[in-house]
DNA sequence: CATGAATGAGCCTTCATTCAT
DNA sequence: AATGAATGAAGGCTCATTCAT
């Protein structure tokens, strides 16, 4: 403060300054994962990216080693929230149909509001090795966590193959409809969710 | 007149002319799927796919209108040959399960050996609506396909729906298989093989 | 022809071989005069004029031995094709009003006709030095035959810088209106082409 | 960080970054103009400019959008400073002979000076729809400065067909004398300029 | 004479990243 | 912490030209 009134070089009251580190990585993150979720990794640089967040370009830089970076904290963002709305739905109760049919919408959701995100993230898995530890880290918690979800609801035990396949399968279909191809290829929403949501059931008990 | 005869100019040393344009277009189309497979779409350039070949620059535009018209042509190649080697397992007879097994297998392989391709791929039907149109005619071949084998076998009727979530099952248990999750999750591969050939059995049947 | 049925190799019956090599290069010729009128020098490939004119890339520089040259070729049968026509209305006869109403019009439909060819030829005329000695040489003769002309007719001595500024007038004046800039400033059509015939008149005398 | 404090990974030696970014874009813009008048539009390129200016390659395209966003620019520049230096000769007084000749003497310096420039506009007005516009633009402001300029004189009134001609022969004239054509032509330098000096002053009264 | 596949230098443009302020 | 001008390697693509057939 007071070398502000030291020094008189620019009168410096536009400078942003809006917040915290912490608030200015957020708003990067937040930036970096829709534009990348809407023009795919290679679609967005990291310039567009700072701007977009209303910041200049070397701060980018101040918050990420790299590009790469920017979108491992958008992808942990993103994962973290979708856990965070599975685990709503299963505290919130119901019989396990209910409880399946809210996951099955939950999840389409994610994948429809992370349809891109998702289509960069499988390219970057198979490229470059750190997103590549960073997804089996995450895969591997999630069929933990499934383990763990049934025991506490007093299920039955499955095998971790098992539940792998259950979730390849709901992935990709997921995907498949998040991107549009139900229509394209004339199947039923309908049909497909209520295949899903079985499958589910099957899985939590 | 004389001077001419003396010297060629510049001998240009070692232009190939190897074989016909198709012949030069199938060594294009070949390292470019080679490459893609290796280091993905955006990490090859044109130039080193011609130079791969054994061509200079300028050939692979002779040949394809820009680089997503050669990823198109390597696609198709692979889709192509995959379609032959299910084929070829198809009409090689034997029990149910033992086709299966064996369609499996090759499944497996062909996700193995492509496995860069397809990452690819996907984030490119994300991201480039061309791809995006040719993978989807792929698809909608796929479905009506298995249901022409299933009623060439004299098999019963299954819905669009139920084969379509089939096929994004063993599609997307394959691409985990080929992209190494199984050990890296420590998942046992012949559990999940085993399960995977029990699907297509469903599916035949 | 005996050699043709000795090694039956290939049909060929297929070959253009239509006409003489004179033919060939007229073709040639024409064709790129057409293409450089309509997209300019550089908007114009080599191998686009060869195929335009019904010929293999290769067959362009059997005729020319550079793209600059088959401009030259280009230029040259343009600026002949107009002094023929100029020559054609001075012997056509009429009061000198009549036939400078003529000369106006034929100059200024060769420049509409060819307002793409002349648009290069003035930027090559700066940046080749080969097509400037072309051009230069054209401008001299030009002068000189004014000065015939207006002799034949029994017209009195001008000089020769006098004519200069005489063509060189007319000659922006026509490329404006080829142009389309008449249109653009809103100008009167009329009115200018009268001052030219005015113009024209008065170098006729 | 003590690692840090032992050197700097790299010096990276001497980035410019003198003064102020309309600077930069002065520079640029300068080079562009010199490059693009002594060697042609098509025979500069972008890399170079920047170069020339004392810049990287990348710097061009943050301040163009492209290569003909940056002969546009220069194109300005020169129209620009010659209206300037036109304005200054007729506020400098004296009599119409004396303004007129020295009007003559600016234009003729500014064609020479510019030659180069000259002939690629022509050439891009032709093929380049927004370099079109912009040239049909100035040439509107002309004619309108022009009448303005002779009203404010007392002078009579003419018609804009008239005062197109005229701008057509002068422009003309002076691309001639800038090009070198009537030592070419054995043309008395003199004897023309005395000639334009007189349409100058018709064109004043 | 004509072919046309092939060449390869080079151009325009992009973008991840840096660093002096 | 933030700025933002600058960097420069590299990538997609073009095109005048060649030469074996």
């Amino acid at each position: 403060m007071s070398r502000r009134t030291v020094s008189p070089k620019k009168p410096q009251g536009d400078r942003p300054l809006r917040g915290t580190p912490a608030q200015t990585r957020e708003r990067l993150v937040d930036a970096a994962a829709e534009l990348f979720n809407r023009f795919g990794y290679h679609g967005v640089d990291s310039n567009r990216i700072a701007k977009e967040a209303g910041y200049a370009a070397g701060t980018f830089y101040k918050h990420f080693s790299d590009k790469r970076d920017a979108f491992l904290a958008a992808y942990e963002n993103w994962a973290r929230s979708e856990w965070e709305a599975v685990r709503a739905e299963l505290d919130a109760g119901g019989t396990t149909e209910e409880i399946a049919r809210r996951l099955v919408a939950v999840a389409v959701s994610f994948h429809s509001r992370w349809r891109g995100l998702r289509a960069s993230l499988l390219e970057l898995v198979f490229a470059d090795a750190e997103v590549r530890r960073f997804y089996r880290a995450q895969r591997r918690q999630q069929i933990v966590l499934m383990a763990e979800i049934r025991a506490a609801r007093g299920g039955e035990v499955h095998t971790r193959e098992e539940d792998a396949i259950h979730l390849y399968t709901c992935e990709r279909t997921y995907d498949a409809i998040a991107g549009g191809e139900l229509e394209a290829l004339g199947l039923s929403r309908e049909t497909i969710l209520e295949a899903m949501v079985q499958q589910v059931v099957a899985i939590l008990q």
